[in-house]
DNA sequence: ACTGGCTCCTGAGGGC
DNA sequence: TGCCCTCAGGAGCCAG
């Protein structure tokens, strides 16, 4: 599952292929996703220089003088570089072919990615406009979210994966900053101290922050190359249920919230606020 | 205004 | 070896 750290380094990746190129074709060759490829960007796009490629969250933003092509990669998509055109495999989605014929292309097996278009400023788009601050912006502070979290009831954990509190956190980054701030995740949001909020959102610029590192190290994106990477190497707590905790020893746990797993390690992760 | 549940989809993994 | 079942999950949307 691609999260911010994962978009931000392909962003990273694809910039200096991509930016700044002409579009030349757009192919739709499968066009379901969560809702279908909208038509119009085949003539919207074609003629047009990419003139900047933005995140928020974990929307990635193609820039161009007629307007903006709106990603978002749900759950299984990745895009790839490809010298030239490659023959198409299954869940191959879309092509945005430039005019020196390099291709990016979208493969998303899940179908869960979203590729919008609009003419005006995508964030007012209606995907992006309730948004809340991208989690490495100065917009969001312990202050922000301690102001957000007043009289919430709701779980720590949901709450910072809420996109209108704060965009882009995911199921993983969720339970890995919630245990390297030591805060269980079950705890109401509106009990957390303003010194509590502080030091959440630190430590989710600080696991993101290094994620990204760690990726933009690791990976090296190149025509040809396919982008798959998931950053689970450094993980603390997701998906290691029944493994000592890397701290104090003592098993991690794994718990139901909502639809989601939660893991976090009992002793280190507390509720008294 | 909040909160929790549903939904889309397919590959992976476990059990037998 | 192979089949079948369950599960995972981003996030928009909707009902209570």
């Amino acid at each position: 599952m691609p999260e911010l750290p994962e978009v931000e380094v392909t962003r990273r990746g694809i910039l200096p292929h991509a930016q700044g190129k002409t579009v030349a074709k757009v192919k739709i060759h499968h066009p379901k996703l969560r809702l279908p490829i909208p038509n119009k960007i085949i003539t919207r796009l074609q003629n047009q220089k990419i003139s900047r490629i933005v995140r928020v969250g974990k929307y990635l933003l193609f820039h161009t003088a007629a307007g903006t092509l709106i990603f978002h990669l749900g759950m299984t998509g990745y895009l790839s570089l490809l010298s030239k055109t490659k023959s198409r495999e299954k869940h191959d989605h879309f092509d945005l072919v430039f005019q020196d014929n390099t291709v990016l292309r979208y493969h998303d097996s899940r179908k869960f990615g979203l590729i919008r278009w609009t003419d005006t400023d995508p964030l007012r788009h209606h995907l992006l406009k309730a948004i809340g601050p991208d989690p490495l912006t100065n917009q969001f502070t312990g202050k922000y979210l301690y102001g957000k979290s007043r009289n919430r009831k709701i779980a720590v954990k949901p709450f910072i994966m809420d996109a209108k509190i704060v965009a882009g956190i995911g199921n993983i980054y969720a339970c890995e900053a919630l245990f390297a701030a030591g805060i269980h995740p079950a705890t109401p949001a509106g009990k957390l101290s303003e010194k509590k909020c502080a030091g959440l959102v630190q430590a989710i610029k600080k696991v993101l922050r290094k994620a990204i590192e760690t990726g933009t190290a690791v990976m090296v994106f190149q025509p040809d190359r396919e982008w798959s990477g998931y950053f689970l190497q450094n993980r603390a707590v997701y998906q290691r249920a029944g493994a000592p905790c890397k701290n104090c020893g003592v098993l991690i746990e794994k718990i139901r919230m909502g639809q989601r797993s939660a893991f976090f390690c009992g002793k280190c992760q507390r509720q008294n606020v």
